[in-house]
Formats: C-alpha cells, structure tokens, sequence
DNA sequence: CATGAATGAGAGTTCATTCAT
DNA sequence: TATGAATGAACTCTCATTCAT
C-alpha cells in the first residue's frame, strides 16, 4: 500500500513555489499563465492542481514564504537586548534582498496584486502590521535607553522606516548598476543621523 | 470639411486618460479592459483607437504625464537659488501624492508593469534619472554651501530621497487610515537631521 | 452613425436558442460546448457571448421560450367559458409535442437539468405552478357543472393530467415508431373515462 | 494466495453503486467526478476501477439494477392468477419509489443520459418492452375476463400507464412537499375507470 | 490487493484590435 | 467623425483513466 509522503509534498510545492516566482518576476502574474508554470517546474497542469488549488493560492503562498522569512527576523529583534544591533542587520538584509532586481521585481508584483486582491491585501497587511509593531516597539526601547531622538514619534518613524526599505525595489530596476555596498552604507549613516538624539 | 481641431483632441485624449487610470487604480492593468475605458470615458471603442494606438500607448502615456509634472517641479529646483526651499517644497507635495491611496495604486501598477514592458521601463528609467540628476546637483550645491554634510555621496543621497519618497505608495496602501500630515512632518524632520552637516 | 438594431438583435437570440437546443437534444446540455453552440449558428464564439450571458442563460432561455408557449395556451384555457374543450386541444397539442422525439430530449435534459441547478429548478417549479393552478380551476368549474366526477379532489388530478403528459417524453424515446395518433386516442378516451362523473 | 471472494466482491460492486448514485441522483451524471465516486465509497480510484471498468459501466449497472427489481415485480404478475391485484400493487410501489425526490433524480438523469448513450438506450429499451409486454398482457387477459373494457388497445394502454408511472418524477421535483398517499389513491381510482368496462 | 500521483485534452469565458457601415 | 459587431486565440481549471509502487 503506497502512503503519501508529506516531505516530497511540500518539496514539490516549494519547487512550483520557485518556478513560479521566477515567472512572476519575469512577467507578472497576471502575464504568467498556469501552463507557464507548469512548464518551469516540469510538471503537468493538472499535477499543479494537486499541491496549489487555484493561481491565487500562488500568490497568497509566495506572500506567505516571505512573511515567514521577516517575522523571523522581527521576532529575533523583538526579543533582543540590544535591538539597535538587530535593526542594524535587519536593515542590511533586507536592503541587499530589495536591491536584487529579480526580489524588487516580485515585491513590485505582489504589492500591486495586493492592491486588488481583497485576499493577498488583508494578508500583507497583517504581515506589515507586525513588522511596524516590531520596530515601533524597539525605538520605544531606545529612547527610553536615550539612544534615540525622544522627540521623534515612534509609530511615524517605524512605518517610514518600512517605507525607506520598500521604496529601494524601484531603485533595483532604475538603476540596473547602482552599488548595492555603498547604497547600504549611506542609508544607514542617514539613519543613524536621523535617529540620534 | 471639418478640420481637426487639435485642441478638443488633446482634451479628449486627456479625459480618456483620466478615465483609464480610474481603472488601472481600480483593477490594474491587466485587468483592465478597452470596453471598461471605452465605457468610463463615455466613447465607443472605436473612437477610443483614434486618440490611443493601443492600450500600452494608454500606460506610457500616463506614466508620461506624471514625468512632465515632476520634471516641472524638477526644474524649478534646479534653477533656484535657495534649492532647499524647493527641495522641501517639492517633497511636501510628493508625499501627498504618494500618500493618496488612488495615485499610489497606479504608481504602484506602473512600475510593477515597467519592470517587464520595455518601452514603459525605458521610460521610466529616463525621467528617474532626469530626477535624479537635479536632486544630486541641488544636493552638491547645498554642501558646497555647508548646508550639507560633505560626507554624503550625493548621487546616494539623491537616490535615497527618491527611494524614499517612492516607498510611500505602500503606506498609502498598507495604513488606510495614516494621519499624512504628520508623517511629512516626521519625514522632514527626519530628512533634514540626515542630511545636515 | 451605426446604431444597435433591437430585430436583429431578438433574432439573432433566436437563431442562437434554435442552434443551442439542437445541439442539446443531440448531445446533451453538459456534452455541449460553446463551440459547438457557435458552429451550429454560424457565428464566433466571441460573439455568442455578446447575447447570452452564459452557457446557463442558454438552457433558462430555452425554458422561458417553452413557458411562454404553455402559458399562452393555459392561458386562453384558464378563460375560456368551454375549457374542457379547450382542455382537449391542449392536451393534444402538447401530446404531439412530447411525442416528437426531439422535443422530448430537450424536455428531458431541461427537467434534469433543472434537478440540480436552482435557477432553472426555480424557474421551471414557478411555471408548473402556473399550468397546474390553471388546470385545477378549469376542473373544478367542469365539477360544478357536473361535467367531472365531484369526488375526485381537482388539484391531485391536475397534477396526474401534467405528470401523464411530461411522462409521455420517455415514450417516444423508448418507442421510436409508435402511433402518435392512436397514443393520442386512447389517451384521450381514458382520461374522459377517469374524469366523466 | 488468497482466492478472490465473490461476495465480498459483489457486495462492494453495490457499495460502489450505492455511493455513485448518491452523487448522480446531487449532481448529475456527467458533473459527478470518478473521484467524487471514489469518495463517496471511501475507497482509491485506482481500486475503483478494478470493480467498474468505467463510468459508463455505473450508470448501466445502476440501470440494470433497477431493471432486476422491476422485472421482479412483472414476473409476479405475469403469472398470477389476479393480475389486477398484482398490477395494483405494483402501481402502489412504483408510485411510492418515483415520489421519492432521489429516485426522481436518478430516474430523470438515467432517461436523460440514455437518450444519447447508445448502450444506455439499448438497455433501457429493451427494459422498457419487457415491461410493456407483460403489462400487455395482463391487460388482455383481464380483457378476456371481461374486467378491462375491450375497446382499449392494450399495447397502447400499457404504454400509456407506463407513461403515467414514469411521469411522477417530475411531480416528485416540482411538488417538493406533496401528499403521496393522496396522489397514489387519485391515481388508482382514475386508473380504474379509465380500464373498467 | 491497494494506492494516489500523473496525464493532457478540452471545458467555459474574455479581450485587444479591426472594419463595414 | 463615430459606431459596435466581429474575431479567435488565450486564459484558468477539470477529469476519466492508467500504472509504478
């Protein structure tokens, strides 16, 4: 009798999960038919339709692959004793994700998905809420600790934070050469500028 | 025989645009269909092929008609003699833009389509680094007055601004309900703290 | 200018509902396809959708066109000052109907497929209602004027009248070479002899 | 090496058959998925198929099914020495079967999907004259008895209460809530002044 | 005996664009 | 100048059947 094996099936969604992200990022999801992907992971339509129910549950997993990989981040920041270090690393990681065109490309797709689709939207808010909540708290810690502005409004400050950090996807396919190096060290020395008290 | 009277064609072509991007906010573009412009702007679809070629004419010139606004903005803050003044003038008005949630979503739509349309992305490209060019200018022009801190890049710092100022689209998004008054308030305060000597 | 002709917009309808139902007394409603629909009446399948919504408006539209029918006829019955006669003709009619093979197909997908999609179920119990009411008047003044048995109750036996007529479907399908006339005689003789007091 | 158990097969042959009429009499024949089957039964598909060698192998099963019980019943009347008590008592249960709106269902969607599967035809025609022929039959015999008037043709009067019988499944649907003891006494009593001398 | 992964053609529906009027 | 009828390929999703395990 043949057990089915939950290891190779979520392998196998990961692998379409990969195949079709690199068709979103080359087309845009709604260019990017289904036989697309099916084609990018080696499989046939309907085998797709076993491990994804629909095109939008694409989307709403690729999102959901992302939260996961943030809020992995947040938590460790959230917890730390020295958060400034984490925001520090965070900052850096994310910032060399956002300037990989194929990253900034998809983060394009997602977020103009989200615009409409009622689904994809209330999830990436969830997900953005809990990412501001993070950081909010964290510069409330500094401040206290005086190792930032007090004057400066934390909630504000933690979504323009998010907002700095988004708003480099357009940079990665503005300027297909920028150096992502130099980039990162001026963004954090205007930070660290801008947070100090 | 009637002549053509170029004027009531460039006021047509600017209310089918005004209808198009009604939609594009609504439903992207993709989703968008010629019969729903043809029905938002009142004209039969016909009609509407004689004052757009296609329905990517409909993008590029709508993401033309953005550039021509900011490059006048642009402009202006190239020329003056207090650029910071206009700096501060011109971001004010940028972020209540990007802070309206229908302009964010086409902003978002554009460069979302951009990244994968290669006359839209070439476009594109060209009025950022038009942007660019000005904002770096006016940034070395402030740090050869001391206004500036001398350590920046400037061409950085430009891109940053831009970066920045672009990511708003998502809190427009993600914060339905964001108070934008006092997020200019903190982006300037905070803008200002990053860039001064 | 060109404007919208309603004629033959009603008549292209038709032709498509001639085109529709042919295909469904030979295939069926589910073994149909759109195509198939589009080639019997010679027009693109694009445009087959600019005057039937869906595939489902197809089979509604084809029940309303029967009701219409039998509603004209229950109608003139339901005032006639002579409606057993006018019974008669009805019966013989709609027995010629059910007799003809093709028309007894169609009946049969309509009622089947009105067993499961409630919109056609809803439809088609609304026009049973009707022809059965009509029917259990017209007895019941054929029973005050003592030209139907009084003891037998008038809304039961206008429900068997219709069901002995519907079931006359699976007859000319079972019997591809019967006699319609001699049906029609003996059915006719014995229901005079199960009404007459 | 275990010997395959007839019983055991046979049982879950009806098991199966059970199962997928469930589905047929909800959801129609051609919208009933072999899995949906294969559900229903709780067993894999690919046992399924060692017990029907395909979908159309069920509805013809399940048509013969049916078949079995009433020839069951006709042979009891063909040979009994009351005919008419026995025909009255297959009318009762025949009624009571073709009242319930599942059987209604599944009677509609076998007649519906025979009309253009040619095996399906075949099987039910040849049911079909079985029937009608030892009604006949009967009919005549109480002819001769003189408790039938001899003016009716029996082949077209079988065919006629045949008719009659099968025409309930559409009462059964568009009469959700009605009073099956009533019907089948009205029914009975019409049915015997239509036959009666 | 038993499983469920795998196939791929075909379903209903939409849409950018053209053109006879 | 203005209309909207017309096209047909492309889309997402389904399913009867097979077969390696």
């Amino acid at each position: 009798m043949r057990k089915p094996d939950p290891v190779l099936h979520e392998q196998r969604r990961q692998e379409i999960l990969a195949a079709a992200e690199i068709c979103f990022a080359d087309k845009g999801f709604h260019q990017t038919s289904m036989a697309d992907i099916a084609r990018g992971s080696g499989l046939s339509m309907g085998l797709l339709y076993r491990y994804f129910d629909s095109k939008e549950e694409l989307i709403l997993s690729s999102a959901a692959r992302d939260r996961d990989a943030s809020l992995g981040a947040i938590a460790a920041f959230a917890v730390s004793e020295q958060p400034f270090l984490v925001l520090g690393a965070w900052l850096q990681a994310s910032l060399q994700q956002m300037l990989d065109p194929a990253y900034a490309r998809i983060s394009l797709e997602v977020s103009a998905e989200a615009a409409r689709n009622p689904r994809l939207g209330a999830a990436l808010i969830a997900d953005d809420q809990a990412i501001r909540g993070a950081l909010t708290a964290a510069l409330r810690q500094q401040q206290a600790a005086r190792r930032v502005a007090s004057a400066l409004p934390a909630d504000s400050a933690a979504s323009l934070i998010v907002a700095w950090i988004e708003g480099l996807s357009g940079r990665a396919l503005c300027e297909p050469d920028l150096d992502s190096q130099s980039y990162a060290a001026t963004m954090l020395h205007m930070l660290q500028a801008a947070l100090r008290p």
